[in-house]
RNA sequence: UGUCCCGUUGUGUAAUGGUAGCACAGAAGAUUUUGGUUCUUUUAGUCAGGGUUCGAAUCCUUGCGGGACAACCA
């Protein structure tokens, strides 16, 4: 395959973020200056939702001429691993991103949000609390009603450094004691009744050890990070919307009494990317995986980063399709059909075209000499004449799709059956004169005979038939494992019912492994990942796990099929 | 019965008070040694009411609809 990279650099168009920014920079905010960051939890895959996030921020950075940082939100030990750490390095590079230098976690900044924490005590805008998680729940309120005020809200500013100083040394079992922001527990934002900034567990970390035995909770670690960082714009989706009070909050108190305050982020929400016949949360996916409902986190069934890496899925796809998914603040759920036509798109103008049947079943050619091989040449992409020609055996047996025959054609099928004429590609045009069934009734043997004048390149060969043909020859095909990918659910929103489990709409059909696929003889040497249109049939990936003794091909999506769709009228 | 956010063809996204456009999907046709590609053509939209204005998708207002928020998750 074309090795060519496409530079779509250029394409991305813009959107409202864009223009915020702009507006910004009009007004002199920031120096001039644009620092943005991706900034994951490394407990999971990342998906194709992750790549609309990527594209965004890093797309941001090479449009205003920025750096974009990739940050770890590494601040619950219990649920985060280096696995996931490295999968998401590789994912977003693989994107064809690169972060501004090393990549950076929330728990670098662990020291210093501590010293914000005691701060934050000494102001007396914190306490230690000992209530239970459930107690916590209970005195909360609800959305239309204020919580309750903890019996440890009003500790002395002493009391309350020694707790959590002791907190810090270990001297509390987990959930024994928190340390929490002293804000209005009757807050019509939920988020501001004296929300929890640090926890007690005694885990060890993919980074600092064992050294802290407290961690910090997301809301008092994020807005903090963006601001150590120097991130101009912090980007993200719409559910932390009502969180950005509480950044700002937590930022106001730090930076009191500072003499020059460094500029703070700015936080702009977009609405995350939802797709249909697919579910997008980590957790359902991690549920997907540790079910074993699927392979792996890269089954080429999952919208998971890897998984269309695996399926197929090129790096300019998924930026084509991130730049026309577009970005707003409404709740959208697009058509997979987009993200599929982007691949084909891209595809169609990079992929060799191959000859691969896979429902083979026997063509004879009966007035071919029996021993006769001829070498037929072809070209290798019509819409790259860059990428030439290579040859291919003909011979008197062949194998052809068992699709393209029909015992009693309807008047619209341009393929074989009885007494019918096609062109084989690149080859000559033959006509049906039998055809051979075994007891069960399955076509055996297609015969047929050839016209030597028709071979493609000579005069004859112009004549109009209606239909082509791929076929392989039977003597020196090789042999493969093809695996059919159909959707994983069979409702387009699986996520969406409020009293059906997602795994209820499961597609039991979403892969189909055909073992009999024959390949015309220059597919020996294919590698992991390369990418091949299969003529008339679609595009197909070497899978990971192919080896030279056992071909294995995804199919990443098929071709347009408008004969598929007449039929099924 | 709180606060906040959002309603533009089937789906997504533009139009920054001045001609409602683009893409995908759908339909019809042309071309084609892939029923692919390419190229034409085409269907279809401003949630509803009221107001401001010469002029409203855009501003105001009321209603309707959708979403977010009550983890020692992020």
């Amino acid at each position: 395959m074309s090795t060519e990279l496409i530079d779509d650099s250029h394409e991305s168009k813009s959107n409202f973020i864009h223009n915020e920014i702009d507006n910004d920079l009009a007004q002199g905010k920031n120096g001039g200056k644009v620092l943005t960051r991706f900034p994951p939890e490394p407990n999971g895959y990342l998906h194709i939702g992750h790549a609309k996030s990527i594209c965004l921020n890093f797309g941001i950075a090479q449009k205003f001429n920025a750096a974009c940082n990739l940050r770890f939100d590494d601040t619950n030990p219990v649920k985060e691993d280096v696995e996931y750490v490295d999968s998401i390095e590789a994912d977003v590079r693989w994107l064809g991103f690169n972060w501004a230098d090393e990549p950076k976690y929330a728990s670098d900044y662990f020291d210093q949000l501590y010293e914000w924490a005691v701060k934050l005590i000494k102001k007396g805008k914190a306490y230690v609390c000992e209530l239970t998680a459930e107690e916590i729940a209970a005195q909360k309120g609800t959305p239309t009603e204020a919580g309750k005020e903890s019996p440890y809200r009003n500790r002395s500013v002493e009391e309350n450094l020694d707790l959590f100083e002791r907190m810090k040394n270990g001297e509390f079992k987990d959930g024994e004691k928190i340390l929490r922001a002293k804000i209005d527990m009757a807050s019509p934002n939920m988020h501001m009744r004296d929300p929890i900034m640090y926890r007690i567990i005694h885990k060890h970390h993919h980074r600092t050890g064992d050294k802290w035995c407290i961690y910090p909770m997301y809301d008092y670690t994020h807005g903090q990070s963006d601001f150590i960082e120097g991130i101009t714009h912090s980007i993200c989706t719409l559910e932390f919307e009502v969180h950005r009070p509480l950044y700002n909050w937590f930022l106001d108190q730090i930076l009191e009494g500072e003499p020059t305050p460094a500029a703070r982020p700015r936080q702009i929400e977009f609405a995350r990317l939802n797709l249909n016949y697919t579910v997008m949360s980590k957790r359902r996916l991690l549920e997907l995986v540790q079910k074993n409902i699927v392979d792996a986190w890269d089954d080429p069934r999952m919208p998971t980063i890897s998984g269309l890496r695996r399926r197929g899925y090129t790096p300019e796809s998924i930026r084509m399709f991130a730049d026309k998914v577009g970005v707003a603040r409404r709740d959208n759920v697009i058509d997979v059909a987009l993200l599929e036509y982007c691949i084909r798109e891209d595809l169609n103008k990079r992929t060799m075209r191959v000859n691969a049947v896979l429902d083979p079943v026997k063509l004879i050619i009966t007035n071919y000499p029996d021993d006769q091989v001829e070498m037929m040449e072809t070209i290798n992409n019509p819409e790259d004449e860059s990428m030439g020609s290579r040859t291919l055996p003909f011979c008197k047996e062949l194998f052809i799709e068992r699709d393209d025959f029909m015992e009693e054609p309807p008047k619209k099928f341009f393929r074989l059956g009885p007494g019918l004429e096609v062109r084989l590609k690149s080859a000559y045009i033959i006509k049906c004169e039998s055809f051979v069934k075994d007891a069960n009734g399955n076509i055996t043997e297609i015969h047929c005979t050839y016209d030597p004048e028709t071979r493609s390149g000579m005069p004859q060969s112009e004549r109009k038939v209606k239909g082509t043909l791929h076929w392989v020859s039977a003597r020196h095909c090789i042999d493969a494992e093809v695996r059919l990918y159909d959707r994983l659910f069979m409702d387009a929103e699986p996520d969406g019912h409020k009293d059906v489990d997602f795994k209820e709409f499961i597609n039991p059909d979403s892969l189909k492994v055909l073992s009999n696929c024959k390949l015309e003889p220059c597919m020996k040497d294919v590698k992991p990942l390369d990418k091949f249109q299969f003529q008339r049939l679609g595009y197909f990936c070497v899978d990971t796990h192919s080896s030279p003794e056992k071909l294995i091909f995804n199919k990443t999506v098929g071709l347009k099929d408008s004969w598929a769709k007449a039929a099924a009228k």
